[in-house]
DNA sequence: TTTAATAGTGTAAAAAATACACACTATATT
DNA sequence: AATATAGTGTGTATTTTTTACACTATTAAA
């Protein structure tokens, strides 16, 4: 037996101090004219890994981006060809890298955007669902992934840092204890220097070391 | 596009102190004669849900159970015919409930088996790897379902459920603490009633109060 | 009555998580 | 030069959670 198979991408953001969500206007019955998830139809014979990372290219111009899976959502006899099974994937890419690049690359949807997480329109599909789902997911593993350093200019402050965290969990932290977690899990790298160009005291750099994080992360 | 679509199931049981994983053996190419997870090609317009249903009743006769996803995997140009799409599945059900219930329902596979999950067989296709991840979710996961419950009986004493876990963590846990550990979460019901037929000191029974796991599941 | 087998119990120490407030510093403005 | 502004950076006490560890109690069978 065979199905309809497509493939959502929930491509997360940082900016303007929140988590942001890229969505796109569909411009195809059905669901015309509702935002969603970026996705397409697999093509035959394409892999699947091979197909999501042709859809993220196409939608933000981004390549070698490791993408997570969610898992599979039963398409609830959505369209009148039958059943339709989606397998949703979800990845944090830096937003000033794909800020230019969003465009239309195919007549199905209008535009390209991004949504602020706290002020997403409705969406198309079950897509409403698979977001709520991959943010749940994210919450829990904020601790054990590298995604929050995606999100992050290669040095950044620990504020920038604990601002992300807090985009992501949607509350706020306290910061000696955020600190003091930071300097206990010893992957952070402080670097010899400082903020540039701010009209108060300059904060200091800091670099998220890999290899360091890998080590700790293989030790659970 | 169009793919081919399977389901397969990761059933979990537990027997002789041991966690126990469900095998067919297969009865057709390709991988005729290896063992395999139960599966089959969802059906023309049947639902996913309906169809790990549909699977899971076959394979062990049972009903009304919940299985959780695991996730999609695609297939790895297996079969001839192109892309296999496989979403996994995995559930436990209590043994005595389906010892007697296993037989083969179709010429696809010769025989259905419990193998202690530490002495698993070669498995066909990918499987292995969906065992490993399943089980890693199970570790991670039994703290915040209803899993262990599942396996043991309706009444049971504290020393069966901490084999439980012993069996799905893979290692020995502190009598005591254990003790501790569950006494605080609080959802189990201690019964005015005691283990018979035991030539040692009988055992206090208890049993799981799912309403109260609920609330404090919710509470998180 | 003794033996064999498992049930059942407490406490101290260490580690982790939480709550909480103020002085410091770089810059811009007057 | 003085001052306002805005964000940086830091320590300690308390509570909670986790870990380590060993003996007495009960029952049935021999």
């Amino acid at each position: 037996m065979q199905t309809h198979f497509t493939i959502d991408c929930v491509i997360y953001s940082f900016n303007e101090g929140k988590l942001q969500l890229l969505l796109t206007e569909r411009n195809v019955y059905p669901y015309k004219d509702w935002w969603a998830l970026p996705g397409f139809f697999a093509q035959k014979d394409e892999e699947m890994e091979d197909a999501v990372k042709r859809i993220l290219y196409e939608h933000t111009g981004l390549k070698d981006i490791f993408m997570e899976q969610l898992g599979a959502f039963a398409g609830v006899k959505r369209h009148p060809e039958g059943r339709i099974l989606t397998v949703a994937f979800s990845t944090i890419v830096k937003y000033e890298d794909v800020k230019s690049k969003i465009k239309p690359m195919t007549s199905y949807m209008r535009q390209a955007k991004w949504f602020a997480i706290d002020q997403l329109p409705d969406l198309a599909f079950d897509h409403a669902q698979i977001v709520q789902q991959s943010l749940q997911k994210l919450k829990h593993t904020i601790n054990y992934s590298t995604a929050v350093y995606e999100l992050l200019p290669e040095k950044f402050t620990l504020t920038q840092l604990q601002q992300v965290y807090e985009a992501i969990l949607g509350k706020t932290l306290d910061k000696r204890n955020f600190r003091k977690k930071i300097a206990n899990a010893g992957f952070l790298k402080e670097l010899p220097e400082v903020q540039k160009g701010v009209s108060y005291r300059a904060a200091r750099l800091y670099k998220f070391d890999k290899r360091k994080f890998q080590k700790q992360i293989n030790a659970m």
